[in-house]
Formats: C-alpha cells, structure tokens, sequence
DNA sequence: GCCGAGAATGAATCCATCC
DNA sequence: AGGATGGATTCATTCTCGG
C-alpha cells in the first residue's frame, strides 16, 4: 500500500487506487465522509448510461469542454446496492465503534442506499437534505433542489456536545474541477457529527474537498481515488495550509 | 356510500370509513394529497412484544449493537410496505391519466414508501422537503428537521405552467387539533403541482387541512377519514367560507 | 467601489431520431 | 426492437462586466 500522496505532519494520505482494494488495510476511522458516484441521471436506462458529462451537465454548457468524465457512474439499481453495501462494509471494518457515516445521495438512489448502509453494518440513523435553494425548474412538478446526507453510526452513537443542523442551505459551487464538487461549507457541515476519536475517510476522494475540510478541521485523514488526475488536483489543494474559517 | 358531510356548491365531499373500502367508488381525482400514518401504529401494529434482539443475535459481537435499529421495524416496515401498495393503488384507480401523487412521510419509512409508490402503479418523480427550521437538537448527530414529500404520477406527467419550489420551510403550526396537523402553507405549496383537470382527494383526511386548502384554491375535494371525531371538526372547517390567499 | 443589466448555470428531464 | 444520440426546455440564483 504506497500513497500517492502523504503529509506526515498533518496526517494526509491519498491512495490511487480502488475503494474495495485499499479499505481491507486501513484502520482507525472515526468517520467515512463521502460523496460516491451516483449512478443516476434520468428515469431511462439509456439516459443512465450515457457518459457523466452527458448525464449531468447542461448540453448548452461550456463546461462540457473544461470537466472530465468519471467512471463508474453506470451500475443499475441492483447492482448499485451490492457494490454500495460492499464499500460501506469495507468502510465499518476500518472504522473505530461509534465511528460515523456520511454518504451524499440524490433522490434517486436514496432509498437504494440506505438498504446498502443497514446490509453493510451500519445502524442507519437519518436522512439530511442539503438544499441548493434553487434546482433547475420542472414545468408542473416539484424542481429537484436538494441532494441528501444519508447517516448512520458504528453502533452506539458516540454523544458529544455538537448539533448539526438537520438541513443545510448553500448554494452550488461556481468555480469547479469536477461535476460533482461541493462547496466546502457542505463537507464542514457533513463532518459536523464526526468525534474526534479517530480520521476521516473519504473512499471516493475526487477533487478533494472532504480532506481539505478536514484538514481545515483539524482531522487526519485518508483519501481513496481510482483516477490519477484527481488524485494529482487533490494533493496540490491539500498541499496549502490550513486555511482560516 | 353515503357521504358524511356534503358541500354541492364547492364540490367538497367527506366520507367517514376505512380508505380501502371508500377507494373503489371513486373517480375523476386529479391528485392525491395525503398524510398517511407514518408509523405503522394503530391498525398496523405488529407484534412489538418480540424481543428483537433475542431473534438476530449472531454469534458476531460486534455485529450485536449495529442490529438494534436496523431489526426493529422490520416486520412493521413491510406491513406499512402492503398496506401503502393498496391504497396508493386504490387512489390510482380513481385517477385520471396524469394525476399527481403527494404523499408526506418522515425519513424513516420514505424509503419504503417509494417502493410502495411504484408497487401501486405510479410513476415515481422525487423527493421534496419541507423543512420545519427547529428540529429536536440530537448531541452527537444530524437533527430531524425534515419531514419529506414523495410524489409521482399516474402516467405522463401532465405539463403546466407552474414550478413549484423543490424545498419549503415553514415552521411547525403551533395551534393543532391533530398530532400530525400540517400548516395550511405546507398543504398550498403540496397541492402546486396538480392540474386542474378533476378533484383533489385526501384518503387520510384528519383534520381536513389538505380539503380546506384545496377549497381555498377552487379544487373540488374528496376526504376520507376513520374517525368520526375527525370527521366532524373537518366539516366545520370546510363549512368556512373561501380564504383569502 | 457600488449598482444594475445582461449572460451564464444547474450530479436535469423528456422525446424525437437515428442506427 | 432497443440502445445511443442530440436538441429543446425551464427560471431563480450567481456571475460578469460596464458605467
């Protein structure tokens, strides 16, 4: 197990690789923070197949040319569940008890993971909307404006003096390196209940932002990416110091 | 069937009996909009008196604590699964192509009820919170701020020009008659999305706060309701007047 | 530096076409 | 027949840029 990246000082390290291959050897996690690919993107299996900047991004966007593709984003509802409840055991076996879990959905896949969380361990403990305000409008039904936190302990809650607000409001990122990156506010907000008895684990790094959060917060951390480029963004952006908040 | 109160001029109607049994008589709904029994209390009650630990204990200690939640409701999670499948189909049957389903529920059983949704013929089309601002602060972990909308349906979505916000915030009303009484707010911004193409209809009407908004919004409506108590102080809301919105 | 107008944007969605 | 492709659509918020 070589990291792609690792400050000692701070307790960083970024694995290249596989999610399900590198969680069998890490330990000592307080709280697995992370935002997996969704494989979402509209009610047609067509639809759901296409490429994730096909499926995500405006067609009449600019940022068709500046964003990359990821991969994974393609499994069907059922084998969605399986590869999910495979991670997040994973994920419990690294954990320390009373270790939390954090997983950003959208409201498609909602209901799949929070089988996956209970069928891998985890005590499924609520949902949290975290509203963009404003989504793109839908002519006579409801626009979709939130993506949602799915949560759940290692056993026993760990009780400490924090209360995470149950509903987040922050509007989308403007400026970003990948589709699905959040504000940074979104990932302090989601490792608001984490204790810190332990570090913070993100299977499916990205650009990086749950570490630069947790970094920010004052957590060691562990990062896992199957795609070097953003292994590379990540380490430069972990690579600054800890930034006021 | 015999209604329990009648209004002819504003086309409101109230029946007093069991949804399942009243359901079959209707038709010409435009959208259901309803506040079910979260919990599957009352008639649904399953044999609560087992020890449910005593039925999973594995020989895996670990495993012991993570069991607690995810076991518990098991039995009662797929009652509330059949028995919402046979309304939420019983109410399609009275719909016209088109029609809108909107269904409260709390984070606990959506999960199941998107997959009761579907089971009962719908199409479903996504979540919306209504977020209550002052949820119960919970040490240690995300409050439950939110209660949730799951809607769909019956067929294409009927296109019209209005665009509902996708997330609404309203504090909790003060002043009730019912446990789960819903501000009028709440049940105006529920009722967006429903053309104006036949009736609305409430099959677990309460207090009869989705018939007075529906009034308040010139639909003609159907409730139903089990309890005669409930039955009576709907009617002297609905014999008010139209509010002014 | 502030303000207002105009442009850009969104982990979309749906459908007609084309292979 | 069924999967893949591309275009049209929507508006509150955010961003950009000029005055």
């Amino acid at each position: 197990m070589r990291p792609y990246y690792e400050d000692t000082k701070a307790g960083i390290v970024i694995y290249h690789g596989d999610a399900l291959d590198v969680l069998p050897h890490l330990s000592g996690v307080a709280g697995v923070v992370t935002d997996p690919p969704y494989s979402s993107g509209g009610a047609f299996r067509g639809d759901r197949t296409n490429a994730t900047l096909a499926k995500y991004i405006s067609t009449d966007s600019s940022r068709q040319d500046t964003l990359d593709d990821f991969t994974g984003d393609n499994r069907d509802q059922r084998s969605f569940m399986a590869w999910a409840a495979l991670w997040l055991n994973g994920a419990r076996n690294a954990a320390v008890p009373g270790a939390v879990l954090v997983s950003f959905i959208d409201w498609r896949q909602l209901p799949t993971l929070t089988d996956s969380v209970q069928a891998g361990g985890w005590v499924w403990r609520g949902i949290a909307p975290w509203s963009k305000k404003f989504g793109r409008p839908r002519a006579g039904g409801f626009s979709s404006a939130c993506e949602y936190i799915v949560w759940g302990t290692k056993g026993p809650l760990h009780e400490h003096q924090v209360y995470p607000p149950g509903i987040f409001e922050c509007s989308a990122e403007g400026d970003r390196e990948h589709i699905a990156q959040k504000p940074e506010a979104v990932m302090r907000w989601a490792l608001q209940p984490v204790p810190h008895i332990g570090s913070i684990l993100d299977p499916f790094m990205g650009s990086g932002t749950t570490l630069r959060a947790a970094k920010d917060m004052g957590f060691p951390a562990i990062g896992i990416e199957m795609s070097e480029k953003y292994c590379e963004i990540a380490a430069k952006r972990l690579a600054q110091e800890v930034m006021a908040l």
